[in-house]
DNA sequence: CGAGCTTGTTGACGCCGTCAACTTACTCCG
DNA sequence: CGGAGTAAGTTGACGGCGTCAACAAGCTCG
């Protein structure tokens, strides 16, 4: 058994790694994020982690990759996954999706950026990734098929909703908002603009 | 006379380190860019870039700043300040805004993220970034003058429109959308879909 | 021409990621 | 049950980084 909850020194050292560092990542951004200070963490040496991970990098990647499981798990939670949800399915998982990103700012800048990841060289990440928007394409075509938005290309379309949702996490969570705007309101706002500019009209 | 085009040893170092320092974000992100490297580029010893930045963030933030200027000219160039551009002037801007940030990826991601530059520090970026922002909101004001769209608050239908457009050129830049997708159609579709969820309705 | 400021260089420090060589601790087979 | 083998963790070392202090060079201007 590789990595079971009582291993060999530590315990379990690969899980403490990817929590310390999710950890420092949501505190301080990626850039805090140091195999060294990780170890001083956790009490053990430096170079510890690398009988866990190759290298940063890959310590980095498989923070994003839960980073990405977590996500799924609330928006499924939410009703990304269920088609009779309705017409409120959309804006939903829109706030879940940017609740999520003000909730873990370090892990979502992370999974959506490539300063601290080059994504090409990690398919996994590209798959889970692709598989979150090809989620969003389906609630598109959803919408489509009971008649409630423009029959377009939907890929189209799920990019510029994406674009929206995503957008406004990303401004939010740099900083670029003043403090003072009420976020639910600005999210019920892109959502519900967003949503219209897609309608069908008889 | 503290920095004209004829200076004492290099020449113009300082504005040798902000051009070399552009480049080398544009061409390998931000985590590229190093005072050793620069200064390697420009044939100058190591901590020379010091007599003219207190240390990398400074440099960093006066590239930024540069940025904002380049982007501002950009936008005005198209039509940003001029009232009387009608239906089509939000548009172009969008579009020239996202072009921007595709041309000049590094940079974008500098202005508006905040990994490497801490904002709080540095009001001029916060001021010219507020003043585009406001130039946003006065185009979006106009359009309610004229009946376009819904009087709603201002603000909000800014960032909005703002979060759209930036998530789209975030989205392009860090390689989230397929390369086989039409840039130009995408953009054309953002906006469209922005205008009509904003337009009034009789 | 020489004092004094500006500009650039060098040496040093403490960080960092990472590798190789080593030690410790566990497993498992005979 | 004891020893071999392997997994896990440590230490030393290397080169790269940002940055500061001490120093040198070069220009300006009285």
């Amino acid at each position: 058994m590789t990595q079971n909850a009582t291993a060999y020194h530590h315990g379990d050292l690969r899980a403490a790694l990817l929590a310390e560092a999710a950890a420092m990542i949501d505190e301080g951004g990626t850039s805090s994020v140091t195999m060294r200070e990780i170890g001083r963490r956790l009490g053990v040496s430096r170079s510890a982690a690398y009988r866990h991970f190759a290298d940063k990098s890959a310590l980095l990647v498989a923070v994003a990759a839960a980073g990405f499981d977590r996500l799924r798990e609330r928006l499924e939670a939410v009703g990304a996954g269920d088609p009779d949800a309705g017409i409120e399915r959309l804006p939903r998982v829109g706030r879940a999706y940017v609740r999520f990103a003000l909730e873990n700012p370090g892990h979502y800048r992370l999974m959506y950026g490539k300063e601290a990841i080059t994504r090409e060289d990690h398919p996994e990440l590209r798959d889970v990734a692709n598989g979150l928007f090809d989620e969003l394409v389906s609630i598109v075509r959803s919408y489509q098929e009971s008649g409630t938005i423009k029959r377009q290309d939907p890929h189209l379309q799920a990019y510029v909703a994406w674009g929206a949702v995503h957008g406004l996490a990303s401004l939010l969570i740099e900083g670029q908002i003043l403090t003072a705007v009420d976020v639910d309101g600005l999210i019920r706002q892109t959502t519900a603009t967003l949503l219209d500019g897609m309608r069908a009209r008889r």
